[in-house]
DNA sequence: GTCTATAATTCGATAGAC
DNA sequence: GTCTATCGAATTATAGAC
């Protein structure tokens, strides 16, 4: 019932920011509690595994945190068409909203570590099947089946994630608008297999 | 008709894959020209604007000779819907036999330096925008009004970078699996339309 | 063009007083 | 738990001999 912001919480939440914008090495750790306003040495109090440690608390804390704003969009929304359109709608904004900065909290992370450092990559693939596990069992409620909802999620995930990195390079929103419709295209069709 | 590979070459062949596999930042310019068994002094003799300018050449030059792979699969393909599941059938085979390392030759360094280096981030750009433009061009002839024709080239490229980050991450080919099959529907409902 | 030495800075990480 | 000073190794880049 106290202390709004912890300092321990704080580190987590800047290093979450500037690792989704900079990537893992290209951020520093200096930087990272000089964001949080917090003391050197408590980044090694809390993290007694430096770097690589926060690294994995932020990429498996934010990626939670992203897929419970994906819950949110399916939560009481009866039309699966309906429900993808406004996914892709609200990442447009979003990242709109923050000069292309605030896309996927991990892609750039992921690409990073995939072949350079395999505890990393693991917390990012944990995230990833989450993703995919969580999203298949809610799409499976629109009257799809067991693996047509798995590949659907992964189609959204896969659309998603490309089109961050197109939009992002070329500050438009245009690759997210196509990746919104050709994640519906892809609906549709499993809906009518 | 002599030197097969000159020192300027040797080093930014080497930039390439270790840009590619590693990113921007998680290379440095002594492990470039370690690789290419060039002299440290010869990376500063050929590019006088340091690690950006080379990041730069990199970036251009790998974007150019991938965009030429996709149309080496389009080139005498008479279906649309053949091509689309060769190209991702590709990129299958090759991240496998590559361990997981050489996906897209400039995403990770898009994602990186989206928000970080405006010259880098702007020649990712022009890279995207020509695989766009070609790519658009050559599924021109397939029937497709020129609009559908950008859209499912935008399309190709969201599945395609998306997955590669999803196939990186988990060391599976699933996501590309799901990839070319998504965007074959999307091709099938643009024909339709 | 090649090669070496080194400058100048930044990196992640540690020690130890408080 | 906070804070500072600092270490050793890395970083990019430059100078200058050959």
């Amino acid at each position: 019932m106290e202390s709004v912001t912890g300092t321990r919480e704080r580190i987590v939440n800047a290093g979450a920011e500037l690792l989704r914008r900079n990537g893992y090495t290209g951020t520093g750790v200096k930087q990272i509690v000089e964001a949080a306003n917090a003391p050197f040495g408590s980044l090694y109090h809390f993290f007694p595994g430096g770097k690589e440690q926060l690294g994995e608390e932020v990429i498996r804390t934010s990626g939670m945190m992203y897929l419970a704003l994906f819950e949110i969009f399916f939560a009481d929304e009866p039309d699966l068409i309906h429900g993808i359109e406004a996914c892709f709608a609200s990442a447009a904004e979003t990242l709109k909203a923050t000069d292309y900065a605030d896309a996927c909290p991990i892609a750039t992370v992921a690409l990073e570590v995939a072949s350079t450092n395999e505890k990393l990559r693991i917390a990012t693939a944990d995230v990833f099947t989450a993703w995919i596990e969580t999203g298949a069992e809610k799409l499976g409620k629109y009257g799809l089946g067991p693996e047509s909802a798995r590949r659907l999620t992964i189609a959204l995930v896969n659309s998603l994630e490309g089109a961050f990195v197109l939009s992002r390079s070329l500050r438009n929103t245009e690759a997210l608008d196509v990746a919104g419709a050709s994640s519906v295209a892809f609906a549709r069709t499993l809906l009518a297999s």
